[in-house]
RNA sequence: GCCACUGUAGCUCAGUCUGGCAGAGCGGCUGAUUCGUAAUCAGCAGGUCGGGGGUUCAAGUCCCUCCAGUGGCUCCA
């Protein structure tokens, strides 16, 4: 038992301390730990947050929060978005503050207010260095809620936050000079530790989720402890720029856009030649697990779509043209064309699984502000199929499918991640009907052993689904792959199949798309290795760059080796240096560069250089021939 | 679709604030150089300054509008 007035602590190594109740946190820590203690911007007990001044009267585990550790970072994050909306209401004083929660990366803060102007954030940006330069601190007041109420009189944003706070709870507010914002805390000791706050930008935010209500505007940032850590991210973010699939893909001659068609990619000669490699990779699976290939239209009836549900629940993203006093709508997707295969013919329980592959380009009236560059665009081709199967044959072609994205991902040696979305607002059928659904894929990720997210609401409205994330080169995620379960669609088209049993019974529809489309995949593969795709993916894998123009007959007989042996080669033949050419075969990234000078001539060898390494190693043409060939078949990921 | 910003040669960008002859580097073409692993030298060509409208003696520059792009929001593969 702990001596009266005083409360027991565990500090993180396990030591013992008995100090007064009423005793900050801080000085505890500092007590405990005066070399680690000044880099302490927090502390938590037994888990929770509180301010390093903040008193402690319950025993309990006592730590500090650095800023490498999440919550640590959170706090340094919320306190930044107090500072941003202090420094804000400084610039813009009638701008109302809603919320500021640190995200992932950093943090935002929203306010009512009249649109933002770069102007404005400069000054915002100075007012802050002033703040910071000042040392304020970041004062803890807890009142009554009728006093709470009236603090915020005004602001009808922070009244409605006063409201939820649990009866009986104090409602805490932080105040930092003049400024007071209504905050659970906890917050780093004073703005002193914000040197490293960078404010990442502004824009428009819909508010309440809807179009049409009062203005917002979001100030978006991040914060370090240190300015040198600031430093640090400002450059890795300018090398993840350089990375940008928009600008490397146009530059290395894959794809291109033109004002007239935005969304509508062009893939050129380039460009053409990895969609069909990819393809390639994917239709050898579709062998191997037994897919059929089809082909069915770009356009179909409203009514097919009406069928579909698509009309009701898609209507506004579906192109639509008319003919005939008919109005048609060109496919988004690809499931009612197989829909309708499947209801061609009276089908038997021994065609199932029936899996139907389609590469078809689809459209979509994506709305113009959402565009970017090959990630979102209005046109595009997925790696889709419908599997459909009985409900007995739902978990193990499930299983097939995580197994297939397991291999598929780490090919491209890309990071992927599974997010399971379960029935949204606007949905077709059976609540129970879901309920199974969703319990059938959540059984199968969970039995599978990998981590997934779930989101509520999330899933097609006409069935659950197991959605696949990558990340682009700047960390936003994009989904691509998707696997839905659908109960809705079939039945709505009247598919049926005859059972052992030799009654009639619908089938289950298996929606799934694994890489996504040609489009996203690229784009964030593009971003992931830099330009520089792997060898089988290369649109030239091997160049031959002739010392001089003596050797290029040479060069070109080798080149003619090389193409007999199924290896994508070209040849420089410029007037340039040498050197020259070597710099464009690297910019090119083409991932074997081939020179061939005298000594090469003479023994039959190529000096081959490697991208991205310097120097080169000299082997027989017979022996590159062999050792290009088992890279590529092989679809290494490395050069 | 919403808010802000941006749009000048194939690319990257000066010039726009303060209206007065459209510029550079790279790339391209031509010629010289024939070279051993990331930029040889010289010359030349290339632009209705995103489109349209307006103000003005005069517009790349100021105003309006449309289009496209960028960053977010919303939505989604």
């Amino acid at each position: 038992m702990a001596a009266p007035g005083t409360v027991r602590l565990v500090l993180p190594d396990g030591s013992l301390r008995e100090v007064p109740s009423g005793t900050p946190a801080g000085e505890v820590l500092r007590a405990w730990n005066p070399g680690a203690a000044g880099k302490f911007l927090a502390a938590s007990l037994d888990g929770r947050p509180i301010d390093l001044a903040a008193p402690v009267r319950t025993a309990g585990r006592l730590a500090g929060l650095a800023f490498s550790d999440p919550k640590g970072r959170e706090v340094l994050q919320h306190s930044a978005a107090h500072l941003v909306a202090k420094s804000l209401l400084e610039v813009v004083p009638d701008a109302l503050p809603t919320v500021g929660p640190p995200t992932e990366e950093g943090f935002y803060y929203d306010f009512e207010v009249r649109p933002l102007t770069p102007e404005d954030l400069t000054k915002l940006a100075e007012r802050a260095a002033a703040i910071i330069a000042a040392r304020e601190r970041f004062e803890r007041v807890e009142v009554p809620r009728d006093e709470a109420l009236r603090l915020v009189a005004g602001n009808p944003h922070k009244q409605g936050y006063i409201e939820e706070v649990p009866a009986g709870e104090a409602v805490s507010f932080y105040r930092t000079g003049a400024f007071v914002d209504l905050c659970r805390g906890p917050h780093v000791p004073d703005t002193g530790w914000l040197a490293g706050l960078h404010v990442l930008g502004f824009s428009a935010i819909t508010a309440g989720g809807t179009p049409g209500g009062a203005p917002r505007q979001r100030v978006r940032g991040i914060a370090f402890p240190s300015r040198a850590e600031l430093e640090a991210y400002l450059k890795q973010r300018e090398e993840a720029e350089a990375r940008d699939h928009r600008a490397l893909g146009p530059r290395l001659g894959l794809f291109m856009f033109v004002d007239e068609a935005p969304g509508f990619p062009f893939w050129l000669p380039k460009g053409m030649i990895v969609v069909r490699e990819l393809e390639r990779f994917v239709i050898e699976h579709f062998r191997d697990d037994g897919y059929h290939e089809v082909r069915t239209p770009l356009m179909f009836a409203q009514s097919v779509f009406e069928t579909s549900g698509h009309w009701t629940h898609y209507r506004e993203n579906i192109f639509q043209t008319e003919a005939d006093g008919r109005i048609y709508g060109v496919k988004p997707m690809n499931c009612p064309g197989s829909m309708l295969i499947f209801r061609s013919t009276s089908r038997s329980y021994r065609e199932l699984p029936l899996r139907l592959a389609e590469f078809a380009p689809l459209h979509r009236l994506e709305r113009s502000g959402t565009l970017h560059g090959l990630t979102r665009v209005r046109e595009m081709v997925q790696d889709d199929a419908h599997l459909f199967v009985t409900e007995e044959q739902i978990e193990g072609e499930l299983r097939k499918l995580l197994a297939w994205i397991q291999r598929a991902f780490t090919v491209f040696r890309l990071e992927w991640s599974y997010e399971l979305s379960t029935r949204p607002e606007s949905y077709l059928g059976e609540v129970a009907q879901w309920d199974r659904a969703e319990a059938t894929l959540e059984k199968v990720l969970r039995e599978s052993g990998v981590a997934y997210r779930v989101s509520p609401g999330e899933g097609a409205f006409y069935g659950p689904k197991i959605d696949i994330h990558i990340r682009d080169s700047l960390g936003r995620p994009w989904q691509t792959g998707t696997i839905q379960l659908d109960y809705q669609i079939p039945a709505r088209f009247g598919l049926e199949y005859q059972g052992a049993d030799g009654a009639l019974h619908p089938p289950i529809v298996i929606h799934r798309t694994i890489l996504g489309t040609w489009e996203r995949f690229l784009g964030v593969l593009l971003e992931h290795c830099a330009g520089r795709l792997p060898p089988w993916l290369s649109p030239v894998q091997l160049r031959i760059v002739p010392v001089t123009e003596r050797h290029e007959p040479a060069a070109r007989a080798r080149l003619e080796r090389f193409a007999a042996a199924g290896i994508r080669a070209d040849l420089s033949t410029s007037t340039d240096t040498l050197s020259k050419r070597i710099r464009e075969a690297e910019l090119d990234k083409v991932p074997y560069i081939g020179v061939l000078g005298d000594r090469e001539m003479t023994d039959g060898t190529v000096a081959l250089r490697v991208h991205g390494q310097k120097g080169s190693r000299t082997l027989a043409t017979e022996e590159l021939v062999r050792e290009l060939g088992e890279k590529i078949r092989t679809r290494s990921f490395e050069p």
